[in-house]
DNA sequence: GTCTATATTTGGATAGAC
DNA sequence: GTCTATCCAAATATAGAC
């Protein structure tokens, strides 16, 4: 009992850490938020946090290793079925590019990514990899294979991809640039539904 | 004689400082770069640095005043003419916007902004106003002319500028990461020149 | 595991001689 | 205008008592 307890205790700090060292990081950056800070919000000393973590740089990469974990949960099959029937596929695409807008944790992991951005190469890297080829790849199979059904107009579907995607992008960034200073997001709310559709008018057949 | 040339020494050790410091801003932030940083690259001595500058807040200022005030040369007269010819209009504001992109010195500013965009909010607001609103006004007045002419299809012209200004702000955003790395930008080179086709082709009549 | 105390480094800024 | 010397604050990190 009282071994779990402790366990418990010992992991809940850790934990806690990590929570609040997310809020931080995400919103000062890695430079702006201190160690100091990151106790003070815990509630315990500086030393006691490096009983936690070797160090600072280990506190960060734990909690940015999130920055990219959200990846598309779209498998080959619904691809397939979704972009058949057309516009769904656009649609159901685009929703869960807003849900993870407006998710908080991915919010704050976007917020995350966008600061360190120029700060780190190897974010930049991953950014190129994990966050835009990889839509970019599913995009296409799906444009590809509206295409081959005559549902959209031909072209490049690679370029396609890129085009859909560069605009749900945009939208995110300012939904967050607005978001971070807790200004209405109204004006933006309805515009990934208006990226559909303009593009779905724009390519339709 | 002894005066001028006294006078164009001081000028020209405050214009280095200016452009030294504008290279570190935009690589490393303002935290990163610090003023020891800043005055071991000017070669002298932090103290000296204070004789032309308040502080370091005082430099980050005059560095930043540059990162909005390349605004588009598009006059309304221009605007008319080239909208009521189409595509042009579309082919000149991109071949304006990708000039920016691959310019020095906007390359540097626009990195900054990428920097600091997360750590200030003066920045985000003049983000939304300056970079957004104004360039979706020069292009909505074109599109609005265009629908007039029946040269595109007919749709809400702050909704197709957005549309359009979003796919260049990702390209430009895509450059300078790679740029950044001293990567090469081949496969995006003429990413702003097939965006221009693929939307003209989407919404021409 | 947490605390107090302390070491060490880095960064912004000023005083005063030259 | 620049230099040396110096100050002060903030930040990362460790040692050792409890």
């Amino acid at each position: 009992m009282t071994e779990n307890r402790d366990k418990n205790k010992g992991a809940k700090t850790k934990q806690k850490i990590l929570k609040i060292a997310t809020t931080l990081f995400s919103q000062l950056g890695y430079r702006g938020a201190s160690v100091r800070k990151i106790a003070a919000e815990v509630g315990i000393r500086e030393s006691a946090l490096y009983n936690h973590f070797k160090n600072k740089e280990e506190i960060f990469l734990e909690v940015a290793r999130d920055i990219f974990s959200s990846p598309f949960s779209l498998s080959e099959s619904e691809i397939k079925e979704l972009a058949l029937r057309g516009k769904p596929f656009l649609q159901k695409f685009t929703m869960q590019y807003k849900m993870l807008t407006f998710d908080k944790n991915s919010e704050n992991m976007f917020r995350l990514l966008m600061i360190e951005l120029m700060q780190s190469q190897e974010l930049r890297e991953q950014f190129m990899s994990e966050f835009h080829d990889k839509s970019v790849k599913v995009l296409s199979e799906g444009f590809f294979l509206m295409m081959q059904n005559g549902l959209i107009r031909s072209a490049d579907p690679m370029l396609m991809a890129y085009e859909f995607i560069s605009t749900l992008f945009y939208i995110r960034l300012q939904v967050t640039v607005l978001r971070f200073d807790s200004k209405s997001t109204n004006a933006l709310s309805t515009q990934f539904e208006k990226h559909v559709d303009f593009f779905w008018e724009s390519n339709r057949i």
